[in-house]
DNA sequence: GTAGAACGTGAGCAAGTATTCATAATAAGC
DNA sequence: GCTTATTATGAATACTTGCTCACGTTCTAC
């Protein structure tokens, strides 16, 4: 951030901005996102945008900074209500999570998913699977005799991913193969599977 | 193609070009590949470009169609090795052959993976869904005892999903957090599971 | 050998877009 | 009210890049 906001007029433009940021990726895809569309749809002109930011791709990862708080805080509350039940039950309500999270802004998130690459949506992955590493991590603590990883951090790497990529994938799909509550089901009993597989000895 | 080579000389021209675009992707990435730099390397000027390629995209969907078809070649010559084998190792040899056919062009591959959305990079996965469905089917034939999957190409994309993002995001780790070794294990584990989980009753 | 077709060239055009900067407007301090 | 700091403006700049086209070269058929 090029300069530090300082009085409410310009941390409302700021704001505006981030807001503005994630309506055009959503609308228009991250490569057709110019400066000057951004500028324009937060009410303000261009010159406005670098005088928060030093570049465009600040300004989105401002934005994805914002995304990944609200992941966090989104599992954080979830997270009480689950670690009673059993891990089917904890899988599902994850995922089920999941969909709600990604739901108001679907086409966002699409947007950002297919460009990955773009570094920090990284952050996104990793953020995820350090909440559900600490999810499972309780669980198996709880339920020891059912579940024993070896290699948590791994097992939560592959699952993490696989569900991720799926359920992007499952919505970019031009018309789905099967309804959403198949796909959950699905990957609840994959994920579930996994996990459990090894009791202990 | 805007125009169809008929001497020698041009058929090499546009293989030289599809090359090009092939090392150009993996060197500088897809959004840093431009014309020139594809001819430049393909040693001809830009002009020879579109004289084949009606446009650059052109240009990237005849790379894709090759690929594509490289895919096909390989599921087919490693599928009659695998059927009788057991679920765990024709899951185990699927995924070293996936590993070993992307070996040869890591940067590539992981470079048009990042950017999935330009379109044709979906015929990738519905032609790797495809062929494993059959390899499947197969095998659900000929072990019906032990597996009776009832939604068959849900079960396929789920799985197909799963392992290619989870190796893609594997090798796009700027450190592994595991072997390879392990994550095919873990993959192996989880896919193998999944598929095998309905016993007929 | 030569005409005509196929092919190759690369400077330059057109279009788009990130970024700057001189200038103007607004708020804060006194 | 006046001064100074902060904020806003948007035309102009600088740069990138896909693509064209008038011209030169190579091949092929007769």
């Amino acid at each position: 951030m090029r300069r530090k906001p300082s009085q409410e007029r310009s941390r409302q433009v700021v704001e505006a901005l981030i807001e503005a940021t994630a309506q055009t990726i959503a609308q228009r895809g991250l490569a057709q996102t110019t400066t000057n569309h951004i500028a324009a749809r937060a009410g303000v002109s261009v010159g406005s945008v670098y005088q928060y930011f030093g570049n465009k791709e600040e300004l989105v990862g401002a934005l994805l900074d914002k995304l990944v708080n609200d992941l966090g805080q989104a599992v954080d509350r979830g997270l009480p209500l689950l670690l009673d039940a059993d891990l089917r039950t904890i899988v599902r309500g994850l995922l089920q999570a999941g969909f709600a999270f990604v739901g108001g802004n679907e086409k966002l998130y699409l947007e950002l998913a297919r460009n990955w690459d773009q570094l920090s949506t990284q952050r996104f992955l990793r953020t995820l699977e350090r909440h559900l590493q600490e999810v499972f991590r309780l669980y198996a603590l709880r339920h020891y005799r059912e579940m024993h990883i070896e290699n948590l951090p791994v097992a939560v790497f592959v699952v993490t991913n696989s569900m991720v990529f799926t359920i992007l994938q499952y919505l970019s799909l031009p018309q789905a193969p099967c309804t959403r509550e198949t796909l959950m089901d699905e990957l609840t009993e994959m994920a579930a599977g996994y996990l459990q597989r090894r009791a202990a000895p």
